[in-house]
DNA sequence: TTTAAATGTTAAATATAATAGACATATAAG
DNA sequence: CTTATATGTCTATTATATTTAACATTTAAA
């Protein structure tokens, strides 16, 4: 074995044996979904045109489905695989915030005050954020999973996605996929106000 | 069969044969993510402690590999089950939205104007939201799978999620669970403004 | 009570996924 | 050229997922 020898042993390290346990429980997942949806194992089974046994096996984790199994069985509630795995969402306590209790999460020149405090394992992120004339994310473009959206409340906002640059203003609005590298700009002479939303956040 | 025998049916025409045929190539998204990260097969077979046949046959989509085995694989990239399926997220396309472009959901009293004209496989939904003084969501309570979060710009907000009711002003915000039950209403004298975000989109 | 239909579970049979090891090719070193 | 190491693919064997068909309970109706 050549270069690569030592990236896997390092890896390694970092992760066990380089397997990756998510902990979710699949067929507590399972049986939860085709409750909420009131149906009953042969029911689903029917409709997504499996054995009923597959259902109660997969449900006691006494089986680990084929990801077609899986898909077919999802394919009965209906719900997609990629929906199936972003459920990942714990139930929520706080629900209201009052506007001086949102996360100042940068200061300065620009200000993200964020809805929440901890949102690991939140699917969502919302920002007020401000920006004072002239300031900026900086040089290095912005890169991170997801997608991002937003609406400009107040000011002349730059905003740089990929090769595309555009200055929007009141009203007007974004929505990207992250991992495009991008930046923000106040280029106008008042502070500018938006409201962004991440999924999933990014920080 | 008693009573759900015909929702079986009626399910059955509208999805073909309750299948959910995604038609996204597994084999094509793991060859390109392994790619992306330089690794070769056996590499990343060794990294996630699988052997390097399964994932030639993965990759073939000669083999559909249980999540198990998919969770390994992945493990040794690394990745998540999750990201890996929200990776499902095309290109995007348009990026800014002139305010006037923003599309019209509802009109009257309760006006929605939302970011991008096609959720369809997106993953975020950013509303700028206006209600005339005294409209509301209505009697029946929303519910709906997904998070949401929103911030008021101007105007008296009164949120009710599940058992608990508020009042919000300017800058305040929510954040909760749309499994449970919720409500929206103007209980002041001006329009209320106010920025929301899902996920997944709602409508 | 008896009967019938529905529920979730389990066992044995079958189909398929996963492994170990060989094969063919390519690239670089000697 | 030969030799060595790496690549992706394929085959036979083993392990496991999936089905079929039964079992044990429960619920509702007769």
């Amino acid at each position: 074995m050549a270069d690569n020898d030592n990236s896997e042993k390092i890896f390694n390290k970092i992760n066990g044996e380089g397997v990756a346990d998510d902990d979710f429980d699949l067929g507590q997942r399972l049986r939860s979904l085709r409750e909420l949806h009131n149906l009953s194992q042969r029911q689903l089974a029917k409709r997504a045109g499996v054995s009923n046994a597959v259902i109660s096996l997969i449900e006691q984790n006494r089986t680990s489905p084929s990801v077609g199994m899986l898909k077919k069985v999802l394919g009965g509630i209906p719900m997609s695989m990629t929906d199936f795995f972003a459920l990942d969402v714990a139930p929520r306590e706080k629900v209201f915030f009052r506007s001086d209790e949102l996360t100042e999460i940068a200061g300065g020149k620009i200000s993200f005050r964020q809805v929440g405090r901890d949102l690991t394992g939140k699917a969502l992120q919302i920002l007020r954020e401000r920006y004072q004339p002239g300031a900026d994310t900086g040089d290095t473009m912005l890169r991170h999973d997801g997608e991002e959206s937003g609406i400009v409340i107040r000011g002349r906002f730059e905003v740089t996605v990929g090769e595309q640059r555009r200055i929007l203003g009141p009203g007007d609005a974004f929505y990207f996929d992250s991992r495009i590298p991008h930046r923000f700009r106040n280029v106008g002479d008042e502070e500018v106000e938006v409201v962004t939303a991440c999924t999933p956040p990014s920080f």
